[in-house]
DNA sequence: TTTCTTGTTAGCAAGACTTGCAAATTAGAC
DNA sequence: GTCTAATTTGCAAGTCTTGCTAACAAGAAA
């Protein structure tokens, strides 16, 4: 995603306006490598700007991935993240606590589907899934297994 | 997945009972590659047995994922999809269609994530996105740009 | 086969997430 | 300062999935 200043002059040129609101919601985004959801960057919205509506959130969202600033991740779980990394890289998940990091991968360009000659393919996603160190400790406390799914990544099968 | 044979086994010996309902549902997963809903499958199996409920689809389904008999596959569009095949492969998705894609990947080993030496990798998972052969056809005809995103991906975003 | 126990199913309500809609508001042009 | 069209809000509604519970049925035991 570009700069909240360069954004701006990006909207203004498409006719589009520029309100406090999406000027915020800019900042917010702006290097956040957080990927969080609507209602996460809503939570941090209302604090520097009450009343803030989570409508608008969800607009400026889809406007921005429209123009092609910041892509959508499911990684299931529920809500959809966002992610403002333009650059190509890939997504490393601890199944444990949810949280997604971006990660270089290298090898990408080496990856050969076989049997698909009747697809055209323009991109590659690859996701890690994992365990982070903090989540890696509390185990060996907690002698959970390895194959316990994430709560975060379960939410939606056995909530 | 199992056959419906072994799974019904499978599920005696852990004292769940052996249901009509999912029997015919074991017998619709098993081997099914199109990666189908809950919905899907709901329609499916009312053809054979009208009466059945959405909620004992969603039910087995679960059961299945918690038993490893299956996998949930999100790629943004709504509704989770699942996908009984249990060997090492990966999916191509249409982003003009939606349909997804079993495949099977070389060089998935070779893949090095950079930067987070506290993450123990468990798994791998590859999504390719590109335009199977009948959309790029059509595409052909109605002059559509390779930017389009698919209505079934964007469903989410600007539905 | 009948009985009994316990797991299942069906249906509906409800919860989470996201979008549609319309009225009130406001950015930006003139 | 005015005016017009884009925005924001707030709420209703839609989609997908799960919670809850009464009615039901599978499998074990007699």
């Amino acid at each position: 995603m570009q700069t909240p200043t360069a954004l701006a002059a990006a909207y203004r040129s498409q006719g589009r306006k520029l309100t406090p609101q999406r000027q915020l919601l800019f900042q917010l985004m702006h290097g956040n490598d957080k990927h969080p959801t609507a209602e996460a960057l809503f939570a941090e919205a209302s604090v520097q700007m009450p009343g803030i509506s989570l409508r608008t959130v969800y607009q400026t969202l889809n406007e921005l991935a429209e123009m092609g600033e910041l892509q959508f991740i499911d990684i299931g779980g529920g809500a959809t993240r966002f992610d403002p990394n333009l650059d190509d890289h890939h997504h490393v998940v601890c199944v444990d606590c949810g949280q997604i990091r971006d990660v270089h991968v290298n090898g990408t360009a080496a990856l050969k589907p076989v049997g698909i000659e009747d697809f055209t393919i323009n991109e590659v996603g690859v996701v890690f899934q994992g365990v982070c160190s903090t989540c890696e400790k509390s185990r060996a406390k907690s002698n959970k297994t390895a194959h316990a799914k994430s709560p975060a990544l379960q939410a939606k099968v056995s909530k």
